[in-house]
RNA sequence: GCUGCUGUAGCUCAGUGGUAGAGCACUUCCUUGGUAAGGAAGAGGUCGUGGGUUCAAGCCCCACCAGCAGCUCCA
């Protein structure tokens, strides 16, 4: 005899052998119907597992109430929509079908390809297998049974996938579900009858694996739910966040605009937008100042060289806009150098090289024939001799070099005479040079320079979303430049500086992502040892600040570890706004030096840090956390005055006047419409206050105030009105919730 | 960049091969009204761009541009 204990601390007595199920059964009947799984220990397993036989086992039956049963069900369902499809669609080859936070996917790879149209006769399909209500069978098979088993299903992907990573677990586990059998670890819902509601929401592509180089599949988004009732509410739940959308709100209320003729990805700030940027602006400014910061300003332009140095321009060649060169040779043989320094290619990174020879519109001849590595290299460094041919550039140690790499050089050495600019993709290498200009000593550190600094990266066509993701943004970006000793100290001010910025915005819900690198990587610059110390410095000040935090290798920039404030859209996406980055790099890339109290030359090391990240991503991210009804401080127009006749008009325009002369955004609607029509207007253009003032008013110099969340306030003296206005304004206060 | 979808008036959208529509917004006139829409008239469109099919294209086909959802990328 063994026994479980049960979540309100009761234990309970259980036969060797028995599962959940009996579990659930020997508790009463009405919880063996409404189980859906169980949590042994922690692990969410099937209702139909068998429980330990051991003493005290912690046991939790789930029930629709539980919110790991949903994603239970979700799971199963992903499995009901592909059998659905492959009924449907013969010959399809499943890959993965988990369950996400709102619902789940299936990818799919299928002969003919799967489209919208197609989703009532899926959603038709499915509801027929639900309504069997057939139950979920696990059962187990060694590796090389289970193996042949999928290969005799047709699933390559899954033969595939077992051969690439399953191979190292003793067995396999599949579920059965009529002539449905798929490979999967589980747990699934006892039976599909437990599918109350589910509906096929969009169709996309998706890697396989994730894998940009490998075939692209057919991925099928869902979701599903216990009740109908369920469902409608997450469907209205989702238009109600798409009233949100600050793509959707910068249009309404006018704060910005993108047109394809100014070029897509670059925001165009309209008055208002401009008027709530520039108060953010001076918000950080001021505290800046507070802070010891030094404002500086930079160019838009930087000469190549210093990207070069930096690593920016050769590490981000893709996603940079075209260098500006002066020679005519120097485009096409900075391209045909690029190639060349890139030497031999795998499949996936030529694919990737073609790709951005494409985009560069250079076409190289005998390029696209070439099979091998060494033809491309070959081809590519004819052509660079032919392009120096034509512009009469002589180059004896081109001529002269043997292999591709030597080639390079030769090339980089003539490119590097060009005069070259790039559009600046980043801010430090100018606040670098800054640093610079002056001989520093320890004495002056920390040195702490900030500007608004406009980047311009050119992101891939697809990335291109509102203001959050842009080709053009502007970084409240600033550089500290410290002695080791300083690192600690620094970082944590500028953590608590993020910090109070978001929550001067109540901006609260976010996640804090410690960014390293992913191991084994050749991507970032500098020494294991810098690495790991920047590493461990990031870490420990984390840790000390007793904030929630996930670590995540690979999410490094390439000359630093970095602190990630990311926060999420009204759609779900994660963004990441502000940040704290730890740089041993750059400082020795440019030769940083200040002059310690041994007076010997020491190394500074750099911090980089923007709390607001970009201004574009962060206003769009702020238009969605107000829904466009933005505090008191913050809104481009505070005050609408409203005369509830045009004989008030005079009246309206004296407490206009008043008002602006306060320092008050304020505007007066003097127009035609009857006073509901414009008390109407005001509150769609999401105005915080509306003085609507009329005869009565004007006698007795008050004015009748309207909030736009809470209405009437009734009549007070412009005077109080007024004091009412400056301490929301100096407190920034928030709309309250 | 890849997969799928979309592009018609300033905005939101209807329009299945035969003379381009609605609501809101805009302009003018009437109305002077007390807390979320007063009335009337008017103006406004190379139907994203370029090709093709057709007697005839907003609608069908191709290419490009832009947007949306997702994937990959993100200093």
């Amino acid at each position: 005899m063994s026994s479980v204990c049960l979540p309100d601390g009761s234990s309970r007595a259980i036969t060797p052998g028995s599962t959940a199920r009996d579990l659930a059964e020997s508790i009463g009947k009405k919880l063996a119907q409404a189980a859906i799984a169980v949590v042994v220990d922690g692990t969410v397993c099937d209702l139909s597992s068998t429980l330990p036989d051991a003493e005290g086992t912690k046991v939790r039956l789930l029930t629709d109430r539980d919110p790991e049963a949903l994603e239970v069900l979700r799971h199963s369902c992903a499995h009901i929509m592909a059998r659905a499809v492959v009924r449907l669609f013969p010959g399809c080859q499943l890959a993965f079908g988990p369950a996400l936070e709102n619902g789940f996917y299936y990818d799919i790879e299928s002969p003919t390809p799967i489209r919208e149209e197609d989703f009532p006769r899926i959603e038709e399909e499915m509801r027929a297998l639900i309504a069997l209500g057939e139950p979920f069978e696990r059962f187990e098979r060694p590796v090389d049974q289970g193996r042949d088993l999928v290969r005799d299903m047709g699933q390559k992907l899954k033969v595939e996938h077992i051969d690439e990573d399953l191979c190292r677990f003793p067995s396999l586990s599949f579920y059965r579900q009529g002539e449905f059998v798929d490979l999967c670890r589980g747990p699934h819902i006892p039976h599909a009858g437990k599918v109350g509601a589910f509906k096929l929401m969009s169709l996309a592509g998706a890697y396989w694996k994730g894998d940009a180089s490998r075939q692209q599949l057919q991925r099928l988004y869902a979701t599903a739910f216990f009740s109908q009732k369920d469902l409608d509410a997450y469907l209205r739940q989702i238009e109600e966040a798409k009233k949100r959308d600050h793509r959707i709100l910068g249009k309404q209320l006018h704060l910005f605009t993108i047109s394809p003729l100014a070029g897509p990805g670059l925001i165009l700030w309209m008055p208002k937008g401009a008027m709530i940027r520039g108060i953010l602006e001076q918000f950080l400014r001021d505290e800046l100042m507070r802070r010891g910061y030094h404002p500086v300003y930079t160019p838009h332009v930087g000469k190549l060289e210093m990207y070069r140095m930096s690593g920016h321009f050769p590490y981000y060649r893709d996603a940079q806009f075209p260098p500006l060169y002066h020679h005519p040779a120097a485009p096409p043989i900075d391209l045909l150098q690029y190639r060349l320094a890139a030497g031999a290619l795998d499949e996936a990174r030529e694919r990737e090289m073609s790709l951005f020879l494409t985009q560069a519109s250079i076409v190289i001849p005998g390029y696209a024939e070439a099979t091998t590595p060494a033809d491309r290299l070959a081809a590519t460094a004819k052509f660079a001799g032919e392009v120096l041919d034509l512009h009469g550039i002589q180059l004896p140690d081109f001529v002269r070099a043997v292999g591709a790499e030597e080639q390079a050089r030769s090339l980089l050495v003539w490119l590097e005479k060009q005069e070259g600019y790039l559009l600046k993709p980043m801010n430090c290498p100018h606040h670098i040079q800054i640093y610079k200009a002056v001989q520093r000593s320890y004495r002056d550190l920390p040195v702490r320079l900030a500007e608004f600094g406009t980047v311009y990266r050119y992101e891939q066509t697809g990335e291109l979303s509102g203001m959050t993701r842009v080709r053009g943004f502007t970084q409240d970006d600033g550089h500290l430049f410290v002695t080791s000793e300083q690192v600690e100290e620094e970082l944590l001010a500028n953590i608590e500086l993020v910090r109070f910025v978001l929550k001067t915005l109540g901006l609260g819900d976010y996640r804090v992502r410690i960014g390293l690198r992913a191991k084994g990587s050749d991507k970032y610059v500098g020494s294991n040892d810098d690495w790991d110390n920047a590493e461990a410095a990031l870490l420990r000040i984390v840790k000390n600040l007793e904030m929630p935090h996930s670590a995540e290798e690979g999410e490094a920039a390439f000359y630093g570890p970095k602190i990630d404030f990311v926060v999420r859209d009204c759609i779900g996406r994660e963004w990441q706004l502000g940040t704290v980055q730890l740089d041993y790099n750059l400082p020795k890339r440019f030769d940083l030096e200040y002059i310690g109290a041994d007076n010997r030359v020491h190394r500074p090391v750099m911090i980089h840090r923007a709390p607001f990240g970009s201004m574009e991503r962060f206003m769009g991210i702020l238009i969605e956390h107000f829904a466009g009804a933005f505090p008191v401080w913050l809104a481009p127009e505070q005050v609408r005055v409203l005369p509830v006749s045009e004989k008030a008009a005079d009246y309206a325009k004296q407490i206009e006047l008043k008002l602006r002369e306060a320092g008050i955004r304020v505007t007066a609607d003097i127009g035609s419409d009857k006073i509901g029509a414009r008390i109407r207007t005001a509150t769609l253009d999401k105005v915080p206050y509306m003085a609507v003032v009329g005869e009565k008013e004007a006698q007795s110099g008050q004015v009748s105030v309207r909030d736009r969340l809470t209405g009437d306030l009734g009549a007070i003296s412009l005077e109080a009105f007024m004091a009412r206005l400056e301490v929301e304004i100096r407190e920034r206060r928030l709309p309250a919730g």
